[in-house]
DNA sequence: CTGTTAGCGCTTTCAT
DNA sequence: ATGAAAGCGCTAACAG
């Protein structure tokens, strides 16, 4: 029964693309993998059963036979911070434009999924990772370079036989931003970091302090509060800043969602940005351009970021021998409307521009 | 010479495991795959040998062996658009749970590299394939249904054999929203639509059509405007609203983003929200409750609409036959401090709680 | 409960 | 330029 049926079933695979075009298998493969060694009629008749079969090569068995899998793997902690999105993207699009495919692991901060995601990278047998956590276990380093698998890290440990490292230029990102409050007449500059386990948070917050004292300002060590890179921690941080005696004019946040968070609390206590204090944000999300005010910020391109990293990799697994390398992407301030000259207590607060902060927002009805 | 290196080099797969362990390669594979027909003692051994050989079965051989891939692709048209990365991260995990692995691909609203997307999904062999773009040509769908990998769409088509489809309650949506103006006193409701060339935008724009008509409330053609679901098509659409000589009180718009970037155009304006226009999203991304003011929105729960995607599809593969089913979400209002009591245009536009809007924005000095 | 073995679909020598 | 055939690492009958 069924006979016809069991007639369609029939398998699809090489083999059949090599019957219909009268052809051995390896001539397939070859015209498949674009081998100039194809008679450009013969490849022409099997490309002409391609399409008619509507065969797809399975990756897995082709992974399997050739050891490589065109596969690269891309882990990050936090897949709903808008930093990273806009990263995958560009990574996917690099990649696609050499070939290769993308399998995207997200770690959400949890050194758990972490194993769980290197293990699926192995298993998956990617050909390269890009690890843009800031964060990884030296052991699951090892993982990966004892089976010889290029890894880039951005901003992570030195580069080596293998692994290449991508540093952002921390201090002139940074240094601009302080300048820049510093041209606006600020003294009082406080920073909101990440969530101090982590490196990169750590290596933000060490590129203020430095900055700082490069510019010889001092710095109110109750003006530092510690964030989570997220809103909420951002929001809550500036609300334990509002809550001391004496507060910054100008906050510094270690990303842009922290800065987005912190001005929310800002207005919640009547104050305003950038009249009451002055916000500068780093990453430069898309969302900064959009909020209320814009943001300003200190960008950190992520298409930079993502080509850099695929590339890295990819020729790491063309070269031979697979060399590390330490590329540098630079920080550019973008000012946008979140600061503004600071103003000196007690003086009249409202500028030309400005609207009659402390009363727009419900939760504190404080009145100038 | 580099005798030792060679050494090293021996071929690490589940053969080896077996040597070690003193078995056979099946009872490897059996005890890898939770079989209860392994004696628990040798169950042990094999553990052991796989835990000091640092072993991870390929995945790749896996799936070609057993015709399982034990992944999951998830097509999505905007991984930057917030609503995405969160449905992700939803889905993930609960595929993690069930032990399975996802694809991602992002085909960025474009039918072409949809195309490239399809073809990924189908090279790696995935079990299932969860669509949530609201746009796909017929001839695509056949590529899947043809090979009997189980579908799951949002809001489109009709369940079949193997295709799922999950429905948004938009009318129960929407028409909460449109009683909450109404309520408010709000007759002049407008709307900014998602791009019309979208499924997905077509239907919500059809559902606040329908939902007016029930609520017996006169549309006025000139408050509907198209929007890209974006920020930037939402600030653009909200501007030329605001430019007509009569404007709307509240507008829906159709989804989070486009709402936060009308909300811009309003600022931008020297308009307050919601003293001056009382604005509903549609989605509640993470975000919305941390704009300026926190916005009122319709609510679509990603987690809920990622896990019947996933065990629509994850069932679909125990069953037999495949079934597809329908399931419906529904969307709940948000209610936050973007909406507010309509106030008739010459009464003092002031409420308690609202500031001196006008003044706020820079660019246009436009006092009450 | 365990081992043997024949594939899975493709790549890649090695011949021709 | 093309074909034959030996794997790649694993699974899944089938035997025992």
């Amino acid at each position: 029964m069924h006979l016809q049926v069991e007639r369609q079933e029939r398998p699809m695979n090489i083999r059949e693309v090599a019957r219909v075009a009268r052809v051995s298998t390896a001539t397939v493969s070859r015209t498949i993998n674009g081998s100039d060694k194809v008679a450009p009629e013969t490849a022409e008749r099997v490309r002409e059963a391609i399409h008619k079969l509507k065969f797809y090569p399975n990756n897995n068995a082709r992974a399997l036979g050739s050891g490589r899998s065109s596969l690269y793997g891309l882990i990050i902690s936090d897949i709903t911070n808008p930093f990273f999105p806009e990263l995958v993207r560009s990574f996917e699009e690099i990649a696609v434009q050499y070939g290769q495919e993308v399998l995207v692991a997200n770690t959400n901060y949890d050194p758990i999924r972490m194993e769980t995601c290197v293990r699926r990278m192995l298993q998956r047998k990617v050909d390269g990772v890009a690890i843009l956590t800031s964060e990884m276990e030296a052991h699951l380093i090892d993982e990966f370079s004892s089976r010889r698998i290029p890894m880039v890290f951005l901003d992570m440990g030195v580069p080596s036989e293998g692994i290449s490292n991508i540093v952002l230029d921390y201090p002139a990102g940074v240094d601009a931003a302080v300048q820049h409050l510093s041209d606006l007449g600020h003294v009082d500059i406080g920073f909101i970091s990440g969530p101090m386990n982590l490196t990169s948070a750590r290596i933000r917050h060490q590129a203020f302090l430095a900055s700082l004292k490069r510019k010889r300002i001092r710095l109110n060590p109750s003006f530092v509060e510690e964030g989570d890179h997220r809103m909420g921690g951002g929001h809550d941080a500036m609300a334990r800043l509002l809550n001391r005696p004496v507060r910054p004019t100008a906050i510094l946040a270690s990303n842009d969602m922290t800065a987005i968070g912190a001005m929310g609390a800002i207005f919640e206590q009547g104050l305003s940005v950038p009249e009451d204090i002055s916000v500068i944000g780093f990453d430069d999300i898309d969302l900064s351009s959009f909020t209320q005010p814009p943001l300003t910020t200190i960008r950190v391109s992520r298409p930079d970021i993502a080509r850099t990293a695929f590339r890295a990799l990819y020729s790491s697994n063309q070269d031979t021998p697979p060399q590390g390398a330490e590329f540098t992407i630079h920080p550019t301030l973008i000012e946008r409307k979140s600061t503004g000259r600071m103003i000196p207590i007690g003086s009249p607060r409202r500028q030309q521009k400005s609207g009659d902060a402390g009363i727009r927002f419900g939760k504190a009805q404080i009145t100038g």
